[in-house]
DNA sequence: ACTTTTATTCAAAGCGCTTTGGTAAGTCTT
DNA sequence: AAGACTTACCAAAGCGCTTTGAATAAAAGT
């Protein structure tokens, strides 16, 4: 059952049913409601191929992500992916997913999705500090939302959390606390938001007249192995400087930490106090955390979401100015943090 | 540049070029090649969806999944979806992901994505036993691959490993090890996978003659709190029959049951021995567990591809037999299994 | 030399929708 | 009552591809 079988049952024209389905004003009531009844008496549905090719429109996101980084291998990029599946379905759009193979590079494939217009938009994440994708799909002429942001002037759609003020005041808190040897546990600095939770770590670090401090940021992949490996590092025996307090980019490197906290027979939240940046996951949480954890709050899964409206919106109104967003982190403060421990109250 | 221009410009017929380029016999070498290169001359990039419309394919494979069980919160998923994608790009398929929203039922969100034609197949995956999408997609005539098997006839492609076979193997390592009480942490029964398992691991109990023990089964979501907590209960002071065994459908569970063995004070390997399945999924191995974990293992990654290849085959040859496998499962050996802690040696 | 094959190429008809540029009737103006 | 709007509808032209059914030219068969 076509359009055209369905506008021959009705004795209209294809013009007047199509308007009459897609809600175009020079039709009559009578007549609109005459149509939509027999058009799902009959379980009408139209081709989106045929959509497709005539408004040259897809109904489809588009998410491309390298090979060699295995987002969805990655927790927190899956639980972004979710929200954007989520609101794009609730929004009549669907999502697709393209990885950039290894044989061929990156851009080929965006110059390739982009070509043969299969979608609309795109969804970027992760971006580096200077992510070439933005200028490429901006020079292809593909609608774009990113999740983050760039160094550069920004005239496109984003969606970004204040990274850089979570860790101030996550770094502050601790510097209020006492603490004087604090590690930074980041993702790779390349990455924009690694880079922006460095800054507000550093600054705090100045505020508190801590800048001489010894080095104690390390990046890496944010997983428990990564939290593990270098909380072994600092707190080793022959260590100079052990820090008396972490802060982490991922709940998932606490745990590492913790982990080795435990081993050495100290105890989190007196011993050594712990912050971690906290994503809102579905299975990792800082509420049960042992002991309850400080963390820097915001769900990756509400951003997700949330992009996927700024892309439609801008879809829907492209010369409108673009939708740009920061969202503020809420510090939420629980056991694993405390004041610096001295001799006397150890 | 679109197909048109491209043969105004090659001074050819539209039939041609298009034959040209489609690998059509009734087109002459020297031709063919003379229209592929000024294809790529000219960034000529045919139009997805005008193709689509030609030809009622829509070079799409669809994943649909429930948002309550938040597939793409689970690893085990993501690691299979991660080989889909992988395998479909390479064979030049995109992968759209659509979700069954709160508000529709699941068989709508089917129904709406098969009238709609938006995908040439679908790839299903974690049946319950007598799954009512098997049906429901073969009465709508959407060809599809499940990952996994169902309970009744099966004439439809599917890829699913012996599961029942590997539980019984890991099972009777254990009785051969003289374990008599040995949990198995599994997941929901209702699922297939998890029903095979079970049957396999009461066939080796029944085989050891051990069928009149207690029952020591439990099921629920296969993540490290489900292995704690169940753990926990079965090794409580007060539990009767403490088992000497722990058979994990999943490495998180493991984790989890390890957990609190070592809480408890107790060895794995030497008074607790410890069997996992391990799909192989990138950041949690078998290998690098604390002691390297015995595990029937198989690359769940690896089936999602393979359930890709199955898919397009069946695609091109309808008529043709369906693809059906059966995947053995590796039983590796490592050292978190040992003899039945006695008195004697413990 | 004349029909039959074979090898190439082409014109044109869709695929099912949206959208442009109407028409015809009814409703206001003045 | 003549023109100017409105309202409600329609015919037909695409969108860019594939595919059917011929046509033409060259090669082969008789």
């Amino acid at each position: 059952m076509n359009l055209r079988d369905l506008s021959a049952v009705l004795g209209l024209s294809q013009t007047t049913v199509s308007r009459a389905l897609n809600g175009f004003p020079e039709v009559s009531e009578e007549t609109r409601s005459r149509v939509k009844s027999a058009a799902d008496l009959h379980g009408y549905r139209p081709s989106a191929a045929a959509r497709r090719l005539a408004t040259g429109k897809s109904g489809t996101l588009g998410v491309v992500f390298p090979r060699e980084r295995n987002l969805l291998g990655d927790l927190r990029f899956t639980e972004f992916l979710s929200g954007v599946v989520q609101q794009a379905s609730e929004h009549g759009y669907d999502i697709t997913l393209a990885m950039t193979s290894g044989t061929q590079n990156e851009e080929s494939v965006y110059r390739r999705t982009v070509r043969t217009a299969r979608v609309d938009g795109m969804i970027l994440s992760s971006p580096t500090i200077a992510d070439p994708r933005i200028d490429l799909l901006r020079q292809l002429g593909m609608p774009f939302v990113l999740h983050g942001r760039t160094r550069s002037e920004q005239h496109f759609p984003f969606l970004d959390v204040d990274n850089e003020s979570a860790f101030f005041q996550a770094t502050k808190l601790l510097t209020d606390l006492g603490h004087k040897r604090i590690a930074l546990l980041n993702g790779e600095k390349r990455l924009n938001y690694a880079n922006d939770r460095d800054t507000g770590y550093h600054r705090a670090l100045v505020h508190a007249g801590l800048s001489q401090q010894p080095y104690l940021v390390r990046e890496g992949h944010m997983n428990e192995d990564h939290g593990a490996s270098q909380a072994r590092q600092l707190l080793a025996d022959d260590s100079p400087l052990k820090p008396t307090a972490f802060l982490c980019s991922s709940i998932s490197q606490a745990e590492g930490v913790a982990r080795v906290v435990r081993q050495s027979g100290l105890r989190i939240g007196k011993d050594i106090s712990l912050i971690a940046h906290d994503d809102r996951l579905q299975d990792i949480r800082a509420e049960t955390f042992d002991p309850p954890l400080t963390a820097t709050q915001s769900s990756i899964g509400d951003a997700g979401k949330r992009a996927v409206e700024i892309l439609i919106t801008h879809l829907r109104e492209p010369s409108a100015p673009c939708l740009q967003e920061i969202w503020p982190i809420d510090l939420v403060m629980r056991a694993s943090t405390g004041p610096v421990a001295t001799k006397a109250n150890n």
